[in-house]
DNA sequence: GACTGTTACTTGTTTTTTGCAAGTGACATG
DNA sequence: CATGTCACTTGCAAAAAACAAGTAACAGTC
C-alpha cells in the first residue's frame, strides 16, 4: 500500500450530510468510487478515467479511503508489492449516493450521458 | 442579488456523476442546498449554521446555485434591497442525493445523528 | 546485458481555493 | 445621533489542487 501519512479529520457537525462530506465531499473522491463501481481495479486504471486526476491526488485519496474503510487493497503481485483495490461493505453502500447523482446529473446537467457500462448503478434498487 | 461574477465551469466528461459533481460537488454547496431543505432562506440563516460557513464563500455560492438554477433568490425589502433564496424544482431534485447522502452518514459515520428538524429528508419517497 | 517500456507511485513547484478577519452601506431602534 | 443588525465585500494568509518530473522494480527486446 502507498505511504499512509495520519491526517485528522474532525467533523464539522453532528450533522450525517456534513459527515460524510467531510470523507468523501471533494472534487475527486466519488469518482474513484464510481470507478471501483465500473469494475476498476487498479492505480493506472483510476488515473485514465476520462476526468483526468492528478497522480498525487489519486495516492492520497486511495490512502484515505483505505483509512476510512470505504476500500480495501490486495497485493497482486510482489517485487515491487502491486495493489489492487475493491469496495468493502461500507464503501459498496454508497451505491444509492452514486446512483442519486448519476441520475440528477443525467437529467439535470446538459451535456452529459449515461455510458452502457454504468448503467447498472442508476437502476432502482 | 449579490455581485455575479462570469465563470466557466467546462465539463470535466460527459459522465452524469462527475457533472453533478462539477456543479455541487465542493465541500459546502450542499450544506446550504440541505439548509435550504431545514427550510432556511436568508444569508444570515445559512452562516449560522453549525458548519460555520465562511461568509465569502456563502456569498459565492449563492451567486453559482443561482446561475446554475438551482436556487432562485426574491426580496423581501427594499434599501437595502434585500434577497430570501429559495429551491427551484431543479434544486427540489436534489432531494435524493441528500436523503441518501444522510442515509449514509448515519449508518456509517460516527458521532453524526439526525436531528428531529431533519427526519423529513430522510424518508423514504 | 544495455536499452526501452510499463506500472505505481513520489517529489517539487505553481496556481487556485479556502478560511479568517475586518470593513461597508443601508437602514431600524432607543 | 449613537448603537446595532443584516447582508454582504475585501484583503491576506494558509491549505489544497494542478502540473510536471522523477524514481524504483521489474519485463521484454535486441
Amino acid at each position: 500500500m502507498p505511504t499512509a501519512k495520519k491526517k485528522l479529520t474532525p467533523l464539522r457537525s453532528i450533522c450525517p450530510i456534513a459527515g460524510t462530506l467531510d470523507l468523501i465531499g471533494d472534487r475527486w473522491t466519488l469518482l474513484v468510487i464510481r470507478d471501483l463501481f465500473r469494475g476498476l481495479k487498479r492505480y493506472g486504471e483510476f488515473a485514465a478515467s476520462p476526468e483526468g486526476i492528478p497522480t498525487n491526488i489519486l495516492a492520497e485519496r486511495l490512502v484515505r479511503l483505505e483509512a476510512n474503510g470505504i476500500i480495501a487493497s490486495e497485493p497482486y503481485q510482489k517485487n515491487p508489492t502491486r495493489y489492487a483495490y475493491a469496495l468493502t461493505p461500507k464503501g459498496l453502500s454508497l451505491k444509492t449516493v452514486l446512483g442519486a447523482l448519476g441520475q440528477w446529473g443525467a437529467r439535470h446537467v446538459s451535456g452529459t450521458k449515461i455510458p452502457a457500462e454504468m448503467a447498472a448503478l442508476f437502476r432502482e434498487t
